[in-house]
DNA sequence: TATTTTAACCTGTATATACAAGTTAGTCAA
DNA sequence: TTGACTAACTTGTATATACAGGTTAAAATA
């Protein structure tokens, strides 16, 4: 379990309304009742509430109270930061990766300035084919600089390379800034993926930092186009 | 200005970073020394800082202090909930909307499923071309719930109809869902914008949400794919 | 009966205090 | 010189209190 107060309630909350003991349109019991519940203070509460409430699984009304959201039971495919098995987990459905290439290179100009690395230091690159339902659907290519991750292997790459970087080598990631543009399909694109008649792919750039804002790795990930799918939740904020 | 301490705290520090007195990479006063420059208590210091770090601005590391992040500074389309209006101010590129349908109607079998409403309520439906730079480059089809927004006009299309929303019927616009994905073009995307050769449309649908949690507005835009670009930010909660 | 007022809730904001825990730089001892 | 320790910072969490202001339903009033 978490440590945290905070997040162990808001992870009970979570689970409360994903298992549909809290179902959408119900309002959930009052900060004040929760504190009695928990046996906690109401700032402790809040703190919990708000990351639901962040996260587009409640909405708060003041003078009210929180009633439960049904905008996220839709499958939401690379929303926040999951990783391919957490995604595929949550899907259901049946699915392997595959390993096309992994091997430690230099740098050339793109990665230069993507990864903010120099000519000198060693990079990781992975290429690795997702395969949904038989289909292969997703062509990813990762490069991590190998300063944070110094070793790397087939086994792990088929399995998840984030539970390795969290779990084995302790690296706290942090955040992600993600890009989505499509592209015309290139001759990789072709090779590795059943692209069919498409002439397009969607391409989502992703930059991954680490807890203390260092970049340590930078992946493209071409999708076939008709299979690409991405839901986002937004809150727009009031000045004023 | 805000009337809320912390949120205008937020703005403040937001415009430090966004005008560079603030840079990338640098570190922004710890939270004691904000403490005493805006004569507040920690707790609201904490919870402006929260917000910048949220929303990719900062990044907080616990022991040494929060730094600026650059991550933000590239163009970001649609992140958020911004309206088109604010998007193309702040891209600076010159842009025009066209008001191509203004009418009410009652809703299809689609919609109902979308709005969330009966056969017997009217909806306010509004097709309008985005065009930036001279390229019909965006089919925008908004269909609003008219129980909410009882009166519309091609003016306020052709400027920003949130602004009037917030400002002018004082709708408090909470929060979004978003889905992405691509689609073949229809007869009316080849009708009304500049598709070239292209066979495919990106499409966003976009569901605007209230302060009560009440759905007001079901939006499709559709988006020529060489044109589109969506930038996104997320963080990663650990558990534990 | 119809309307207003009030009391009891609700969430939102601001403040203060305490301690835990990570970082850093200087000090002291081996 | 090297290493361990300490003191002074930093952010993170938990608690308590106070009051604004929105909501609701019951009670009081016209």
């Amino acid at each position: 379990m978490s440590e945290n107060k905070y997040l162990s309630i808001y992870n009970d909350l979570l689970s409360k309304i994903e298992k549909g003991i809290f179902k959408p349109g119900m309002k959930i019991p009052s900060e004040n009742q929760l504190v009695e519940q928990y046996e906690t203070s109401r700032e402790t509460i809040r703190k919990a509430l708000n990351l639901l409430s962040e996260h587009g699984y409640i909405q708060k009304i003041k003078g009210k109270g929180s009633i439960v959201l049904d905008v996220r039971k839709f499958d939401f495919p690379i929303s926040g930061l999951i990783s391919f098995k957490e995604l595929a987990q949550k899907l259901g459905k049946p699915s392997r990766t595959i390993v096309e290439q992994l091997e430690v290179m230099k740098p050339d100009e793109m990665l230069k300035k993507h990864l903010h690395v120099t000519s000198r230091e060693d990079i990781w690159k992975v290429v690795r084919v997702r395969e949904i339902e038989g289909e292969r659907i997703i062509l990813d290519k990762d490069f991590f600089n190998k300063k944070f991750v110094p070793f790397l292997s087939k086994d792990i790459c088929e399995r998840s390379i984030y539970e390795y970087l969290e779990k084995e080598l302790q690296l706290k990631i942090s955040f992600a800034k993600k890009e989505f543009f499509v592209e015309e399909c290139t001759d990789e694109d072709r090779m590795y993926l059943h692209v069919k008649q498409y002439t397009h792919v969607v391409v989502v750039r992703n930059y991954v930092y680490l807890d203390d804002a260092s970049l340590f790795q930078y992946t493209e990930s071409r999708h076939r186009l008709d299979k690409f799918r991405f839901v986002d939740f937004a809150r727009r904020i009031h000045l004023h």
